[in-house]
DNA sequence: GCTCGTCTGTGCGCTTACACACATTACTTT
DNA sequence: AAAGTAATGTGTGTAAGCGCACAGACGAGC
C-alpha cells in the first residue's frame, strides 16, 4: 500500500478541476472495481450511478434491431459514464461494458445532481465534456461511412492504447470486430495488414503496439481530430492541473 | 396578414414550455428569414446567435479531410441550432446550411445564456434536447454502418417530410447523395427502386411522397427510434402544450 | 424554334466487405 | 502426452457501392 498512485490512478477529466473543487466532489465518490465483462448499464435503465474511470476501459455500445452491439465510444480515465444525467435525463440509451479491468470513482445519481448544481467549475467542465462526446460521435458517424476498415482499426487501437495507458492490449479479434461493426474475418485481414507493416503484433488476444507513430499515419485523421477537440474544448480556461500526489491521498482516504 | 400561424409557424420544441415561460423567452427573440442555401455557421465559428426554426429546414454537416460534407442531422421546427452554447461552449463544430427556406426565432448568444440561467423550465427542456440530439447521432452512426442505401434514403426522405411539413420536397438527387455521403448515381438507383414501389415520384428536384406508411416500412427502424426517443425524453414531465393561437400572437407582436 | 445548363439514367470494371465453410495454431486441462 | 477449446487464418462466391464515362430528359432563356 505504499504506491496508491499506480494502484488507483486518476481521472484526467476531474484533474481539470482545482484541488478544492476536486476534493469537494471526490468526497462524495467511492472507489469501485471495474471487472472485465461487467455490464454497468443497459439501454432503458434508470441511471443509479455515475462513473469516472481512473483505470480500465468501458465501452459504450448501441444496438439497432437484431444487429450485434456496435461500440460507439471507449471511455477511460479521460471521460465519464454517463452523460445523460448531466442533462437531467436519468435514462441511459446504451449498454456499458467493462472491456479492461480497473477502478472508477463512483457517485450516486442523487449526489451527482446535487454536486453539479452547487459546484460551478464542475458544472462547466462536465457540460463541456458532453460536447466533447458529441463531437467524437460526429466524427465516428462520418468515419464509419468514409474510411476503410484498416484505418478504422488503427484508430480504435490507438484509442484503446490511450485509455489502457499501455502498449499491450488484451483484446481478441472477435471483440474488435464487434466494436467496429464488422465480421471477425474482416479484422483478421486488416490486423494482418498492420502486422505486415510492423506496426503491431499479436497472438491470441494479446495485441502489442510497436510503432505508434506510423500507426497514427495508418489511421484516419479522426483520431487526431478527437484529441484536438478534447483539448480545445476542455482546456479553454487553462484550469490549474492539480497536484496529483495530493489527489491520490484523497483516494487512499476513501478506501481505508 | 390575417393568418400569422401559416405565415411564421411555431417551434415545437418551445411549445413544450408553459405559456408564461415561452412568452418570457420569445420576448428576447426576433423573427428572421431562412433563405435557401444560406450558411448559418461554419466549423470553428464563434456562436453569435441561436436559432429555433418555425418553418424551413437547416442541415447540420460534418466534413472530414477532403471528403464532401456529410449531413449528420436535419433541424426543423422540432429542434434548435446549435446546442454547443447550451453547454457553455461557444464554438460550433459543424456547418449549418438552410436546405428549405422559412423562418426562425433568433436570439443572441448573450441573451440565450442569460435565459437558460434564469428560466428553469427552458433549461431543463433544452438540456433534454441535447440528449435527444445525441441519441439521434448514435442512431445515425450505427445506421450508416449497417443499413443499405435504399433504407437510409427512405429514412432521410421521411425526416425531410416531417420537417418540411409537406408531401412535396424540393431537393435534387445530388443533394440527397451529399447528405447520405454517397455518389449521386447511388441515389438514382435507390430512388428508382422506391419509385417502382410507388412510394415516391420525382422529376428534377421535385420529390413527392405518395405512400408514407409503406415508405416507413421501406426505411430502417432508425426513423421510428428517433421519434420515440424525442417523445420519451422531452415529454417526461407531460408539460402543458400551450395554446398555439396565443403563441402566434406573440410572434405577430415581434414583427409589427 | 434553338441552345445551354441542370438533372437523371445506364453501363462497366473494380474494391470493400459480407456469408458461409473449414483449416490451423496456441493455450489449457486432464 | 492427449484432448479440448478458444483464437486466428484461408478460400470461394456474392453483394453493395465506387469511379469514370456518357446518354437522355427536362426546363429556362434567347
Amino acid at each position: 500500500m505504499t504506491n496508491h498512485h499506480t494502484a488507483f490512478g486518476n481521472n484526467r477529466l476531474l484533474n481539470f478541476l482545482t484541488i478544492e473543487n476536486r476534493a469537494q466532489f471526490v468526497d462524495y465518490c467511492e472507489i469501485v472495481d471495474l471487472n472485465l465483462g461487467e455490464v454497468l448499464g443497459n439501454p432503458g435503465d434508470t441511471i443509479q450511478y455515475i462513473y469516472f474511470p481512473t483505470e480500465g476501459i468501458i465501452s459504450w455500445e448501441k444496438q439497432i434491431e437484431d444487429s450485434p452491439y456496435l461500440v460507439v465510444t471507449l471511455i477511460g480515465n479521460e471521460g465519464m459514464l454517463c452523460i445523460s444525467l448531466m442533462q437531467g435525463v436519468n435514462i441511459t440509451p446504451c449498454r456499458a461494458v467493462v472491456q479492461k479491468a480497473g477502478f472508477a470513482l463512483r457517485i450516486t445519481a442523487a449526489d451527482f445532481l446535487y454536486q453539479i448544481e452547487h459546484n460551478q467549475q464542475l458544472n462547466l467542465l462536465l457540460r463541456g465534456y458532453v460536447i466533447v462526446a458529441h463531437n467524437q460521435l460526429l466524427q465516428t458517424a462520418a468515419c464509419n461511412l468514409f474510411h476503410v476498415l484498416e484505418n478504422r482499426l488503427a484508430r480504435l487501437l490507438l484509442m484503446f492504447q490511450d485509455r489502457a495507458q499501455s502498449d499491450e492490449l488484451f483484446i481478441t479479434q472477435e471483440l474488435l470486430a464487434q466494436m467496429l461493426g464488422v465480421r471477425r474475418v474482416g479484422v483478421t485481414k486488416a490486423a494482418g495488414s498492420l502486422r505486415r507493416k510492423n506496426l503491431i503484433s499479436y497472438i491470441r488476444g494479446n495485441v502489442i503496439i510497436h510503432d505508434r507513430t506510423n500507426l497514427k499515419a495508418a489511421s484516419c485523421s479522426c483520431y487526431q481530430a478527437d484529441k484536438l477537440a478534447y483539448e480545445n474544448i476542455l482546456d479553454v480556461d487553462k484550469p490549474s492541473l492539480s497536484n496529483t500526489s495530493q489527489n491520490d491521498q484523497q483516494l487512499v482516504d476513501k478506501i481505508s
